[in-house]
RNA sequence: GUGUUCGUAGCUCAGUUGGAUAGAGCAACGGCCUUCUAAGCCGUGGGUCGGGGGUUCGAAUCCCUUCGAGCACGCCA
């Protein structure tokens, strides 16, 4: 289905043409004063300059050439040369009628299906989630559902830190604790245990304290630095170990994702193109891309046009390490091996910018990918408490992930014990559900690129532009919709009439812009556009739910038409927070 | 120091890619529930879009300059 800025656009070039000027001046937008018209062209002043002639004479000519149309009931020409537009009702109403059978509501994807290999979550291996994994999860997952909805190909994977030093100290660590173990002994031969020597809470503990003690001992980071080294060269009781790590790891990281309704659909890791790295270095030496510089061994990504200085890409480190940026480019050189994706986006932290411009240079210059390959970072601000400084708990540490969704959560049981009867169980399946929104929504209703302050009362205070908002809007809906069911009456049939009221047609207004604003957020990659419309949405529905009483309707198909008109009003509220990656109660 | 992101109401944020009188939500104040969920709706007050120049019919938006904040700048991830 054509969106309804550019039917209008074509009417309104069509007159412009017809009054001797470019069709192209007749470009319709969405009115910015909605007190004087609901669509507006400002074609006319575009065009004064290259035509010589007044605004207004341009705007008034191609105004005449309306008269009578069918799609405008109102155009009239406004100082210095607006086109001020109203449009007829009955052609709200076909194309909204049109809308609600076609398939994604008249959504049309724009350009081929691309196969797009998304990168997010990036937890590390035996370290607890934490606040700042919170927005690379949210957001990629939705970006992961837009770019679905917009019928990609995508695969989402998780991109695990499971094989850095991370690794060595806990088995280092370990190797003091429980040295009787059968994995330090090198004669050891059998079968190594199947249950893990430890649980999730141990290596929770493990990881930070060994971590502290390498800071303070350089004894101590040597045997773990061995460690580490050893596991990579692939010491057999090592590897065992590092695989009991690994899956006790992935089993708690899976239980917090699930909770956050976040998925993916691979579970890789550092560790799996830890064998490519040998053979991607060597082509980088072959090619001529690679050299050595003050021992380490570096490709070059400066380019002519560089305004700042743009430090070379290091592969290896001067004892021979790999680095984070290596694993990064071999994991690059792995997907297209396998997946062979047209676009590869990353979403990490701002903090990360130069990083992945070096990377990317480097991935294009040495031929990693193809030049057609898109490599897009989207890197995103920290999340800030009240104070505008990083999210801190009160005594200063970081804040756990799976204490701040189980705070907002008791939160939102609290309130709705408080304020409605019902039964424990039901609060509590409804204040996950409405708490999850909460969180979601007060992440991605921000610009990803801006730091934002998670404010937990705001959030849970759940007024105005919030998830909880939407949430009870469409609850709202379902409300009605099920009164108008028990009443014995059909929910088929029901076709939307022309508006009665200005809040109708104000509601059928927003509900024709969802192809537009769904472009919009697949281009820009930008939940926050969904965010804003579904905001404005609900408004206009909350409105038109004031003043106008649905059930108590006398008039059979006026009744019907309402139906329908809210009935598409929720498919698409549904519609896109299933896209922000939260749904809603039937109650709250 | 270089680069980069940003600076909009007391607070938190939008601003449809250069359009008319810069918008929401909190917070403050005033209305609206015997009638589909008041987690709502309606209204009032609140602004030198950090400052200064420029580009043009027209700038929060583009350019320059200046002030302020965050972040990054070769062997961490």
């Amino acid at each position: 289905m054509k969106q309804l800025l550019d039917l209008l656009s074509e009417e309104m070039g069509k007159a412009f043409e017809a009054a001797g000027y470019a069709p192209e001046l007749g470009r319709v937008t969405v009115s910015n004063r909605p007190d004087l018209c609901e669509y507006q062209c400002n074609g006319a002043m575009a065009g004064a300059k290259q035509y010589h002639k007044a605004p207004m004479i341009i705007a008034a000519e191609a105004a005449e050439k309306l008269a009578g149309n069918a799609v405008f009931t109102e155009v009239c020409a406004a100082a210095p040369g607006f086109l001020n537009l109203k449009l007829s009702e009955a052609y709200v109403r076909d194309y909204l009628n049109e809308m609600r059978t076609a398939e994604k509501f008249g959504y049309e994807p724009v350009g081929s299906v691309k196969r797009i290999v998304i990168d997010y979550g990036g937890p590390n291996v035996a370290k607890p989630l934490h606040v700042g994994h919170l927005r690379s999860a949210v957001i990629g997952e939705s970006i992961k559902r837009i770019c679905r909805y917009a019928g990609h190909e995508v695969i989402g994977d998780i991109h695990m830190g499971d094989w850095g030093l991370q690794m060595g100290l806990i088995i280092y660590e370990l190797s003091l604790r429980k040295p009787e173990l059968p994995y330090f002994d090198e004669n050891y031969t059998g079968e190594y245990p199947k249950e893990a020597p430890f649980t999730i809470f141990e290596l929770e503990e493990i990881y930070p304290t060994a971590s502290a003690k390498s800071k303070e001992d350089a004894g101590y980071k040597e045997k773990a630095m061995e460690a580490t080294q050893k596991l990579q060269s692939g010491v057999r009781g090592y590897r065992a170990l590092w695989k009991h790590i690994l899956d006790i790891s992935k089993a708690d990281l899976k239980k917090n994702y699930d909770e956050l309704d976040v998925s993916f659909d691979l579970w890789k890791g550092e560790s799996d193109v830890h064998e490519l790295i040998p053979v991607m270095v060597e082509e980088m030496k072959r090619g001529g891309y690679a050299y050595l510089s003050d021992g380490a061994l570096v490709v070059d990504v400066k380019e002519e046009t560089d305004t700042k200085e743009v430090p070379p890409c290091i592969l290896l480190k001067s004892d021979g390490a790999a680095l984070y940026n290596t694993t990064d480019l071999a994991t690059i050189k792995d997907r297209m091996a396998q997946y062979e994706p047209d676009m590869i986006i990353y979403l990490t932290d701002k903090r990360q910018d130069l990083y992945f411009e070096q990377v990317f240079r480097c991935a294009r210059k040495t031929g990693l990918v193809k030049p057609e390959t898109e490599l897009v970072h989207i890197s995103f601000g920290t999340v800030n408490g009240s104070d505008g400084k990083p999210f801190k708990t009160r005594e200063g540490g970081v804040m756990r992930l799976e204490t701040l969704i189980h705070e907002i959560k008791e939160e939102m049981f609290r309130k709705i014990m408080e304020g409605h009867a019902e039964t424990e169980e039901e609060a509590r399946a409804t204040a996950d559900i409405v708490g999850l929104s909460a969180i979601k929504y007060g992440d991605l209703s921000n610009q990803a690129s801006k730091d934002y302050i998670f404010d937990v009362d705001r959030f849970t205070s759940f007024e105005g532009d919030t998830g909880p908002y939407i949430l009870y809007t469409i609850v709202r809906i379902k409300s009605i919709l099920t009164k108008y069911l028990e009443s014995g009456k059909s929910l088929s049939g029901a076709k939307l009439l022309e508006a009665k009221s200005a809040s109708e047609k104000a509601l059928m207004l927003q509900l024709t812009g969802f192809n537009a604003m769904l472009e919009s957020a697949v281009e820009e990659l930008a939940p926050h556009r969904v965010c804003a419309y579904i905001y404005d949405l609900s408004n206009a529905f909350n409105r038109f739910y004031h003043e106008t009483k649905i059930l108590t309707e006398p008039d059979a198909e006026t009744q019907a038409g309402w139906i329908a008109l809210i009935m598409l009003t929720k498919d698409v509220l549904e519609t896109c927070i299933d896209l922000l990656g939260f749904s809603a109660p039937e109650r709250m």
